[in-house]
DNA sequence: CCTATATATACGTTTTTCCATATATTTTAA
DNA sequence: TTAAAATATATGGAAAAACGTATATATAGG
């Protein structure tokens, strides 16, 4: 995967919504639409739309699992791209911690088996 | 300094304007607003512009020396805002190079000493 | 002083982004 | 086959970003 540039790339992660989600989502693998929405404490369509973009910009992928729909880290991702995540990451667990334990605190999450 | 939250960092990036002035900066340690406006071919409000928006966020430093002002990473930035930028910078010299060469072909370009 | 060069800012306009609300689609389960 | 849950999209409007042009400021050198 060819498409990003460090303008393109940041212009996905400009949005503290989608910031928190790229984030989240390198950090636990995998998320679903509604786990997103209860961890980030927003309405539906809002991370649906931002979640779009961060699909057709190619940095997450999508699967269906039944009523679900799981989002990841796109797994061809340019080095410098996951990198650049892992960096963000490391260095920004508290800013993440408020999102992290509304995930935690979440109840009835999908069984993520398979 | 601790301005900088993931979306912000990615905010200040997220213009091919400034990604281009601020990864330029990096791998050249400082650089004028003059050399700036010939190596991305660009008018200079435009550059002043966007220069002031990277001083704003944080990202650069300046310095007047004489008539020129030059322009340098911050240096009190995070590491990992600095580890990001290096990341970026070395997976993307191609997309860059076309600025250096500019860079590298101008002529009478400010004198660097002190 | 006066002029030229380098840089910064102001202004009005166009473009882009973001949002909330409403609605459509897909899947499960009764 | 109907209802409910999960997710996606459409739409219109508000806010923010980016642009080009014009102009202001600062410094250097006569």
């Amino acid at each position: 995967m060819n498409i990003f540039t460090p303008d393109s790339l940041c212009k996905t992660l400009a949005d503290p919504t989608r910031a928190r989600i790229a984030l989240l989502v390198a950090r636990e693998k995998e998320l679903c639409v509604c786990e997103l929405t209860c961890a980030l404490d927003e309405i539906q369509p809002k991370i649906s739309r931002h979640l779009a973009l961060l699909r057709e910009s190619g940095l997450l992928a999508d699967r269906r699992k039944g009523q679900w729909v799981y989002y990841r880290l796109h797994p061809d991702l340019p080095t410098w791209v996951t990198k650049t995540l892992k960096t963000m990451l490391d260095a920004n667990q508290e800013w993440l911690e408020e999102n992290h334990q509304r995930l935690c605190a979440m109840e009835d999450r999908p069984n993520r088996c398979c």
